[in-house]
DNA sequence: AGTGAAACTCCCGGATT
DNA sequence: AATCCGGGAGTTTCACT
């Protein structure tokens, strides 16, 4: 089990690639005092590992015209079928987010519709088939920070240079 | 103004560069049966908009060990300083949403912390200091589900050319 | 693991329709 | 707006360290 897979210069790397999946791989490489083949390597390796999931243009919602956001609190009749109703949720594409979580409800998911009606519309025709029993809904009225987790202060974990033993 | 800027060459090329930010643009273009250039414009023109708000790699929390992920209601002590408390939060890259929002909260955020420890350590020393008067979390076991929003899927970009007229 | 060079592909501007 | 084109740049593989 590898516990620090990470070192200064996948931290770096990951940095400036999470900022900006179009930056030349040779941009990286000189900001990192590396060559081109080496982030090439790296971040293959990345990906092996799952550290890196992929990468994505980041659309607005707003924008494409998604201008409700939502999150909803859930508590299913049989909660025991969460795991289904999780595959049925993944083919609903409005549905960004689903977590299990503390809190009392069943489930958590956020939600993105056109407008309210449109939402209502989803809850109601998507939603409530699923089996809910009752739900709480949180609207956005503004989303003021919305980002990925910042590696800026991450090499806190180890200062010295190791060597990533696995296998 | 404008309400219908996406045409079904934008749709297609979205949902393409939203699924990968690498995929080379001149394989877009393949994909849509124009020319590279016709995608470079596309793109710029997209971003322009606002529409593309930027592209990333996608880290996963987790493998980087952020294993715990939690929403919190916050009621500020003084909510009318709403804006200052957000550039507040800014600043403290575990706190990667933050909303305005309908059902009582002043605000609504999402944090990722190394553990639950860690996620304590944050509330007290961080977030208390801004002036909370108090809060609820909810701690997110396991992420089902964590993507993007994603587009309808699109007809083949025929001969048939909508006309976007705007401006 | 990282390097450097080679072969391949892509990017992106300008001119054209 | 889209097309074609071409020089400059980036990507990726591989033998070598």
């Amino acid at each position: 089990m590898a516990k620090q897979v990470l070192d200064s210069l996948d931290r770096h790397i990951l940095k400036l690639i999470s900022q900006d999946a179009r930056i030349p791989f040779l941009e990286v490489a000189r900001a990192c005092n590396v060559s081109g083949a080496a982030i090439h390597q790296r971040v293959a390796k990345l990906t092996n590992l799952g550290i890196i999931k992929g990468s994505q243009f980041v659309i607005d919602p707003e924008k494409i015209g998604y201008e409700t956001c939502a999150y909803m609190g859930l508590f299913l009749k049989e909660p025991e079928k969460f795991d289904q109703v999780v595959e049925e949720l993944k083919k609903i594409p409005e549905v960004v987010e689903c977590h299990y979580t503390t809190g009392g409800f069943d489930m958590f998911i956020k939600i993105y519709a056109v407008n309210n009606h449109h939402l209502l519309e989803i809850i109601h025709d998507k939603l409530q088939p699923l089996g809910l029993s009752r739900s709480e809904t949180i609207i956005s009225f503004n989303a003021a920070i919305d980002r990925q987790l910042s590696l800026k202060d991450i090499q806190q974990v180890s200062d010295e240079e190791d060597e990533t033993t696995e296998e």
